[in-house]
DNA sequence: GTAATTCCTCAAGTCAACTTTAGATCAAGG
DNA sequence: CCTTGATCTAAAGTTGACTTGAGGAATTAC
């Protein structure tokens, strides 16, 4: 039986993490891992997947906080479950979905600035978001999806 | 004649950005504002939509030095034309495009797995991807468009 | 014309997310 | 056993993106 757990290093190699990242996120609560008798962390698979989750969200913008947030509805000890997987990506969809919008938002404004020949650019949404806005307040408030009107 | 040019007062008020943050960016090259005689910053609308489009781009997690980048490829002196606005919006736009599609990945793959019912999860490519991925190399490079075949 | 704002420069501080270094201990191969 | 490599802790350093502070000059408002 190889169940001792897995290294911080057989964890750096698998996820290509390395280990100083892993220890930092130990501090911030993503892993927590168990110490064998000589003081070493020792790891199971669900680790795997929570640091693979957490290099995702990452790469994608996610601070840390609202990703460590995320994980931490799932529960630490036990393995997870398909319901532990469906609430955590219930809620990161959201998250998902919103910054798919907000890009969405300013692809479509560039390419409609492309092709409106708007050289005055004073009906041009990319160009003037800031002059327009001005009136309720400050910001490129046109494009960054606040739709309080 | 109001016409001075701006103060970098009128600048942050108008966009929302802290006046110590547009002095921070004149020295990453993105505004270049002329001086007055006293040796206080001018600056004119072009800078209010550069300003603008660094803000959009930030919040959507473009670093610093490539937004500098594509705001290189337009001219400082002069008004910009729609010639200015096709070129930064073409080369930003790949850019757009590539979060996108990693956003969609994410979001579609997080979808199959709520839907999968994989409770084994051995199939599963969010639950999975770093031990997957073990024998192609390191991370979670399932989920990360990593398409090298 | 003077008081209150606003601006100037330069240096240092902050926060996130890590990495690097130092000195010491643990584990595994021969 | 003992050497080599992995791990440990704690503290300091790094980068990106700014903010804050100090000391001083320019502008604006009355």
């Amino acid at each position: 039986m190889p169940s001792q757990g897995l290294t911080i290093g057989d964890l750096a190699a698998r996820t290509g993490l390395a280990v100083s990242a892993i220890r930092f996120y130990e501090t911030h609560g993503i892993v927590a891992p168990l110490r064998n008798a000589g003081g070493h962390r020792r790891y199971d698979r669900a680790d795997l997947r929570r640091l693979s989750f957490v290099m995702i969200a990452q790469r994608l913008g996610f601070p840390l906080a609202q990703i460590a947030g995320h994980l931490a509805a799932l529960p630490a000890d036990r393995a997870l479950s398909q319901n532990d997987w469906t609430r955590i990506a219930a809620g990161f969809r959201a998250d998902i979905d919103a910054k798919i919008a907000a890009l969405t938002r300013l692809r479509d404004t560039l390419d409609g600035c492309i092709g409106c020949g708007c050289l005055s650019l004073e009906r041009c949404a990319l160009y003037n978001p800031a002059d327009r806005a001005r009136a309720k307040g400050t910001g490129p408030r046109y494009l960054l999806g606040d739709s309080s009107s």
